[in-house]
DNA sequence: CGACGATTTGAATAGGATCAATGGGAGTGG
DNA sequence: CCACTCCCATTGATCCTATTCAAATCGTCG
């Protein structure tokens, strides 16, 4: 693979500390591939072979059953995904597909499963690495379950400006149809609830929005700590 | 703590090919107790002083918000619970409390980490579980955006039956209020919802539930093994 | 037997989905 | 540069699902 890359993925939590020799163990086996937008990389039920690492673009996850489809989580650089399939030498749960232009680093699942059960270090960090996933599911499950769709929005906007610095605007990085699935409601419903949401100065215009009351929004949206800090 | 129950612990995955000395000394720290029912053990937001390990009983994990609140997952013996927190040394995400009188090991969560960090076989166990954990987070988010109430408590009754040993006798082993919760309704909506299964062979007396048409049951709820089964 | 909580049933309402039609940009080709 | 086209987003109307509030019934335990 291209070296020029490399210290990125090197920084990633997960292989920041391990042994070089290990990791470049990994490295070589890997190869890293740029993909156009709306490709599908990984469709659900097939074997995991090889665990996705996010060194640009975007990749959205989704799941369809009986007709319906619906998106789990949107992944952005730097992360690795469908790790849980991988140390499980499990099918995959969910399908995932670009959304924009993205250039992705593959590593073969049985070099990722070789090197954890060597590497304890590398070991520690996968634990830390789908722990802290395993949580963001969590939240997810959370707040579909406490919260109302317009709830959702008003949380979804918050923690995306907060993300985005903290400046009052907020830029989709997803198409609104995206966002209404991620959220788990449909295009219209989504529609109908930024118009909701006016009155607490969210300010639409395409893919740009601005929070002119945020105080206002907060005090709708009640977010929580644990549903809405990434962090903890 | 008692000697009586360790070999059901060790049995555990988790525990099961770790190294003597390592499972002697978590054991030491660890300590059993018994709880009656609706005993409230955890709270969320709290700090995780402790892996739980349910060795007798059965566990409620549920979450709260703004006024709200719902189940996320039953505990059954032999199982661990709030790993991911105690792994990253974070907060409760969950609540969690007794649904009937309970046998349970606490395990300082100090002693896990370090074990952990320690101990190879044990830390490989760990992700294993993990990892299997955080795929059942994620079966239960697609069952919620991709079905409605009804799929939801059909899908529940077949996954039961097959799990109690396909007699096409379901013995609920929560009451209605908390299976409501867990399937995300309210208990009048799940009553509704018995009403609509009947149809299609679900007979309902008290905590017992009998499917006589299990195949017409079956195409309804449209099971998938990327949502239902347990074991992928 | 009586009382209490759990469950069921009924009626009204609200939240969200669906179907249909219109509006609006971004990109394309003349 | 403008018109066209296509796709996404919005709006409107209606339908359906699920929640809420209220009341009746069932079951269990003292």
């Amino acid at each position: 693979m291209r070296s020029i890359d490399l210290p990125l993925v090197r920084e990633l939590d997960l292989f920041a500390e391990m042994e070089e020799a290990n990791f470049d163990e990994l490295m070589q086996a890997a190869f890293l591939q740029r993909f156009p937008p709306q490709v599908q990389l990984i469709t659900e039920g097939d074997p995991a072979d090889f665990l996705y690492i996010m060194v640009e673009g975007g990749v959205e996850l989704f799941a369809a059953n009986g007709g319906r489809e619906t998106s789990i989580e949107i992944m952005r650089p730097v992360t690795t995904f469908i790790l849980a399939a991988v140390l499980r030498d499990a099918p995959f749960l969910m399908s995932g597909r670009t959304v924009e232009s993205s250039k992705i680093l593959m590593v073969p699942s049985e070099n990722v499963r070789a090197i954890f059960a060597r590497d304890q270090v590398f070991a520690r960090a996968v634990v830390r690495e789908l722990a802290a996933r395993y949580r963001g599911v969590v939240k997810s499950l959370k707040s579909h379950k406490l919260r109302n769709a317009v709830e959702r929005l008003a949380n979804y906007l918050l923690r995306t400006e907060t993300e985005q610095g903290g400046t009052g605007v907020v830029q989709l990085q997803i198409d609104k149809r995206t966002l209404a699935a991620l959220l788990g409601m449909t295009p219209e419903n989504l529609s109908r609830a930024f118009v909701t949401l006016k009155p607490y100065g969210v300010e639409v215009s395409g893919r740009e929005i601005r929070l002119t009351k945020i105080d206002d929004l907060r005090s709708l949206a009640k977010p929580s700590p644990l549903i809405d800090d990434p962090t903890t």
